[in-house]
Formats: C-alpha cells, structure tokens, sequence
DNA sequence: CTAATTAAGTCAAGCGAATTGACTTAATGC
DNA sequence: GCATTAAGTCAATTCGCTTGACTTAATTAG
C-alpha cells in the first residue's frame, strides 16, 4: 500500500513515443516554415522519405495538414507541399488581471477566433469564476458557430494571471491575495470539463512571442512584460521555463540594489502601478488605456518623468537579464498603449555594455514586442495547444498509468 | 551546393532513438538509486519486465553493470539487483584558473581516479597548453595503470575554464584575454585525440554538485561558485543550462544597482579577486590557501570585514535567483577554504525575505557545498560522461550524418 | 508438511514504425 | 528525344518493445 515508489527515474519509451515525436516535428516544421514537400521534410528531420509519406498521410485523415497544388521548381518531378490547417486544433485562452478578465479562441496556428471580457471584482473569486464561466461559454459558442469541429478539437483551456503562485498567505496588495486561495484550477476544470493548464501572465506573454511575434522560433529569448506588475517570461532551449514551483521570472520583487535606501522591489519603479500612483490614476477606470494614451502623446512632464525612471530601472533589469541567461534577445511588451511602451524602449536607450555586445549578433539586443492586450490571453490559449502539438522530451515519454 | 538548408525543424527519431533513450534511462536510475533488480526498473520506467531483461542483459554484456547477490524480501522469487560498474567508462576532466591547471580522471561513477595539476603561464597559452597536454598524458598514464581497458573506454575529455566565453576582444585583467583568443579546444582535440567539450567554471561545479554533492537527483537548482571571479551555474529541469552562447550564469557582471555609486560589478565585491585585493594578498603565491585560512582562524579583522561585505552581496545575490529561477535550492560553492565557506554561509544569514520562503520547504534555501579544490576539475569530467550516459532529449533525435 | 499465494524473471510469438532498395512519375536540360 | 534529376510509392525487412503464458523460488496459511 505504499502508494509512491521511492524509486526516482525517467520513464522510459517505445514506438508509440517515437511516432509521437515525430509527427509534432513534423507539425512545428510546418509551423516554422510555412509549408513544405514530404521531400523538404524527410531531409529537415532526417526521417526517410517513406516515414515523412505515412506521418503526413496520418496527419492529413486527421485533419491537420492539407496539400497545396504541386509546384514545379526545377528538375524533377513537382513537389507537393503541406500546410498546417488553422481549424486542426483550437484552444481556449483566459487572461484574469484585477480588475478585468479576457477570453479568447484560438486555432492551431495562433489566429483568435473569437474574444470577450469582462470586469472582475477583486476580492470575490467565487463571484469572478462565475462570470468568467461565462465569457468562457461565451467565447465557445462563439468558436462553435465559425467550426462545426470545434468541440471536439478542442485540446484545452490556458489560465494566465499575475503570479507568484503558492506563497505563504501574503496580504500584499500588489498581489491577488483572495485569488491566491481559490482553487481555481479546480472550478475551472469543473465547469467547463476542460483541461487545464496555469502560467503567471510574462509568461503568457512570451508564449505569444513565441508563436506570433519577436520570438518565433528563437531558442533562447526573455521576454519582460510590463503589466500591472513586471514579470519575465522565460524561453530556455525552445521551451518555456517556469521554474521549481512555476514561478520563475518573476522578477518584479528583485531587489534594485542589496541594502539601503535603494533596495527596492523592481515592481514598485518599473509597472504600471507605480506609474497609476505616480500619476494618481484609478486603475479601475474603463478608459484607462486613453488616459495613458493622451498623456504620452501630450508629452506629459509627470509621464515623461515616470518614463525616465522607469527606463532607468529597466535598462539594469535588461543587463540582468543578458548576463543571467544569455539570450539570443531581450523583447520588451507591455499591457500599457503602444506608444507608451515604445517611448520606453527609447529610453531605454543607449543600452548598459553588457555580455551581449557580441560581434556577430542576430538579433537586436532590446525589441519592443506586442503590446496587444489580448496577447496574453493569447499566449494563454498557445499552451494547451503547445503542450499538445510541439516535439517535448516530455511527450516522448511513457506515461504512468494510474493504478486500478 | 547550398550547404546549409533553410529549413528549420528539430530531428525525428526511431527506434534507435528509443533504445538509446531506455538504455540510459536505466543508467540513471541505477546511478540516481544505487541497485535495482529488473522489476524494480520496469516499475520505475514504465516498460515491460522484458524489455528492461533485454536492456540490462546488453548493458551487463557492455561491462556497464553487474549483478549482486539474489536478495529475498517476503514473498516470491528473490530478486537480482544489478549496480553499475564504475569501470565501465572513464572521462578526463581539466580546469583551467589563472595561474594553475589541475586535471583529473574519473569513472563511470564520478570517483576520481588520478589527479595533477601545475603552473601556468598567464599570458603565454601557447606554452600553457603543452603544460596541459602534458598533465593529461600523466594522468591517463596512471588511469591505464589502473584499468587496462581505460583507453576504450575513455568517453572524452572536459574542460572548465573562467568565462564568458566569445565576447568582442577584452583587454579586462580580471579575465583571461590571451586565453580566450587561443584556439584552446582545437588544440585540446588534436594533442589528446579526444572529444573536447567545454563550460565555464560555475556550470563544471554545478555539475560537480550534481553527481556527487547537495544537488544530485535536483532538477531545479543554482549554484553560485566564489572563485577567483563568481559565477552561477544553473541546473534547469535536471539539465545544465548554458544559455543562447554558452555564457548563461556569468553573474560575476551583474550590477548592483541600476546607477550610480553602488553600481558596481558583484564579482568586484564578492569575489576571490576581490578578497586578494582588499588583504593585499597575492594569488600565485603557492600557499595561498593556507594564508586565507590562517586568516579566517586568527579571525582577522579585514578578513571578517571583507566577509561581511561579501555576504551582504551574496546575500542580495541569494534573493535574485530565487526570483528570477525559482529553484528548490541554492547552493554555495567556493575555492576557498571551507572555513572561508562556511563563515561566509554563516554570514548571509538570515537571508532575505523572498519567494523562495514557502510553507512545505524539501531543501534548505542555501546550503554550503563542496570546498574541495579539485571538484571543478570533476565536474568537468563529469559532462562527458553526462554526455554519453544520461537521458537527454538530444540523445534520442537522429544525428545529421555528414555529407558525402 | 503440503498447498496456496506472491513475485521475479524467461520464452516465444506478435506488432508497429522506421528502413531499405527498387520502382514509377514527371519535370528540365542538352 | 534522351539523359538526368528529383518526388514520391511499393513491398519486404528489421528492430525493439509488448503480450501472455510459463517457470522458478520464495513466504504464508492450514
């Protein structure tokens, strides 16, 4: 009856695990490179010719991949490209901040579907899971009337929200202490039978990168995300990090220097709190995004100001970054007015001399990403179907079946 | 003639893949375990009592483990436990510092077999490195004293040096500009005719932690490596990670505020450099070691002043990767004496309130780890063996055969 | 002391997914 | 019009894990 094993090890694989791997290689191939012929994809996996032709021919009765017409490019018989087919696979994405919640619906390629929000109340989960019930039914309706399929290929539902998850009972009020305790998870999973995955919102955000934006299809990225609070998203070997307890990044409690007057949280110079107080803005008005919008483009001198500091603070975090990780870049998102966000990305300029002044860079050292708002619930909605569709260690692995 | 194809995608794999992948998930587990029979490795894998027969009876066939005495244990059959043989592989380690090399030999297991070290020229590594092949002829001449069969089964060589690595030319003291100009690991690979790898010195004593020390079996772990300079290696998802250019961890550069006075490098604080320089002491003296630990002893009062200092830096240094990694534990590691070590452990705490102080604590926060001068020297060693033997994602794709 | 039970481990056939090598198809280039 | 080149298929093979029955050897119950 001793119901763990104290033997710790790697599961182990088979043919199934094989067959697995390679057909979501050949589904991130296709992802990356737009469309490719059985050929092209024999020679980019390195699988024969006759695999790649039963993989794709799987896909194809399974609804993932479509041919395109035949293409004549030189000698040789035509080749016939393949292409992902958006109505595949479709997920659900939920971005729950303070005060305001998002749903999203989006296909195997990233597109959305269809969106809604919401407002939250900030202390009362149980009332806020309802409403967000709600707009996640909403949003499937939504989904069902542009796909028949739908349902039936829907492989998830993503939760990003403000982290640091599984703390000691914090009263902070930067955080969500009420939301903290709610088993969410739990009632999420229960009203909409889905499965369920959770990140922190950088997180989130780097996903998005990932599959749409400044980070598709680099390895080794971090992405900071200016929210309410400040986070960074962590893409490490391809993959997204999250750490021990899935709390990694959250770099907005850094301390900006080790003692004194100067050790402050990251979090209290550097996110749009600080700037709401800064500027004694109420974060729960409806038309904040204006207000923000209007102050930049006046040129504002308490904006202008919050800008400078922020920036200030924000080109050390960037040097953090680099000689802590290493990345291939740094891209800077953010939940505030694009306008807002690239005056940022300027001021944050010259950047600090750093490891990353490397002769023969790729990639600029600070790009300025989305600042779509719905970008996190869009990279939300990308981990179920991430975690279903792309080449993991993990889905290569047998999994432990449960016990009778 | 278009050498390098355009088309971006990961390696399939085959059954190959899959049997290299269960092969050494059974290593890992006997490594991780001590001894197992094959019922407990099925049970611990998830494959079937036959496959694992047929995988541990080619590893015994291979010289890579043994069985042990049947063992009763109530009801049914006893079971045969099998171990690893430490012989079945070998591997060299070598460490690079500023004025000294040391090489070792090591087993399958980790022990180290032979050891050498000597001077070296500081600025002259074409003279250096015959020294070091040199130290490497020695120490393989008394490895094939011990096993004969040392020579075939030598799996490579390691090599741990100061980084970072590849940045624009630096005429900076504190690191090692002639050296990282030289093609060290081009030399290296032709003098020993063995495969080279190479990593900086904190990633070599995370490793070395990991296989004999705080962190073995610990997939979420940081080690933080007071040397002569101070760098972080990083254990992420039970792998070392080395970031987009192999630089990941150098913290040594990290700033300690965003601006101004305090906004000084960690490694001109906390450092072994840093150590030298504020006693005046000088680090080729050959006895140095016992300089330092007379000093801790006598309780010197700029030693204990600089001791203070240093933890008070470590000590935000602590906080940082916790918040940025979220590891399950921290772990300090240093070249100097382990009095030194411990003092400056002692120092740090109480360490700062952070995201890492949650309620169900496995692992202490910061723990002291090995102090032996030698041990970067094994954990470059141990990457060629973690390289061959270990369950990587990398090990199950098909490798790009080279051209004709 | 014997029989039932439990667990380790083997045997032999089966299966699934990639591989192999010959073959077909359909273009271009000379 | 023929040789060449490349995409893609066909059919047989291979290889490693799985399956299910079987053997071996211990403990426990009666």
């Amino acid at each position: 009856m001793d119901d763990i094993s104290p033997i710790r090890a790697k599961s182990g694989t088979n043919q199934e695990g094989t067959s697995a791997h390679n057909r979501r290689v050949m589904i991130e191939a296709l992802r990356l490179n737009g469309a490719l012929s059985r050929a092209d994809l024999a020679r980019a996996t390195q699988l024969t010719k006759q695999a790649v032709s039963n993989i794709i021919e799987d896909l194809e009765s399974d609804g993932l991949v479509v041919a395109l017409d035949a293409v004549r490019k030189g000698r040789g018989q035509p080749s016939t490209p393949y292409r992902l087919v958006p109505e595949g696979a479709f997920a659900i994405g939920l971005h729950i901040d303070r005060h305001l919640t998002r749903a999203v619906a989006v296909d195997l390629m990233g597109s959305v579907l269809a969106r809604a929000e919401a407002n939250l109340p900030f202390d009362e989960p149980s009332k806020g899971v309802e409403i967000i019930l709600e707009l996640i039914a909403g949003v499937r309706r939504d989904l069902a009337g542009i796909s028949v399929q739908s349902e039936k290929r829907l492989v998830g539902l993503g939760v990003a929200m403000p982290g640091p998850f599984g703390l000691k009972d914090s009263d902070d009020k930067w955080m969500m202490p009420a939301w903290q305790k709610f088993p969410l998870l739990e009632a999420l999973a229960k009203g909409t039978g889905l499965n369920v995955g959770l990140q922190n919102d950088a997180a989130a955000c780097a996903t998005a990168e990932r599959i749409v934006g400044a980070a598709h299809g680099v390895d080794h990225a971090v992405c900071l995300y200016v929210g309410y609070g400040i986070g960074a998203g962590l893409i490490l070997n391809g993959e997204l990090y999250s750490g021990g307890h899935g709390n990694a990044g959250e770099i907005g409690m850094a301390l900006l220097a080790p003692a004194g007057p100067g050790s402050t949280p990251l979090e209290h110079r550097a996110s749009l709190a600080s700037l709401y107080q800064h500027l004694d803005l109420n974060p729960a008005d409806s038309d904040i995004y204006e207000q923000m919008n209007a102050l930049v483009q006046a040129e504002d001198a308490k904006m202008m100001a919050w800008i400078d500091g922020a920036a200030h603070d924000l080109r050390w975090s960037v040097h953090l970054i680099e000689t802590i990780f290493d990345p291939q870049t740094v891209i800077l998102t953010s939940g505030a007015p694009e306008a807002l966000a690239r005056r940022l990305v300027e001021a944050m300029h010259p950047l600090l001399p750093s490891i990353a002044d490397r002769p023969a860079r790729m990639l600029p050292r600070l790009q300025l990403g989305t600042t779509d708002p719905w970008s996190i619930a869009l990279g939300a909605a990308a981990a179920p179907i991430s975690r279903a569709f792309d080449p993991l260690f993990s889905a290569i692995l047998k999994t432990r079946s449960a016990p009778a």
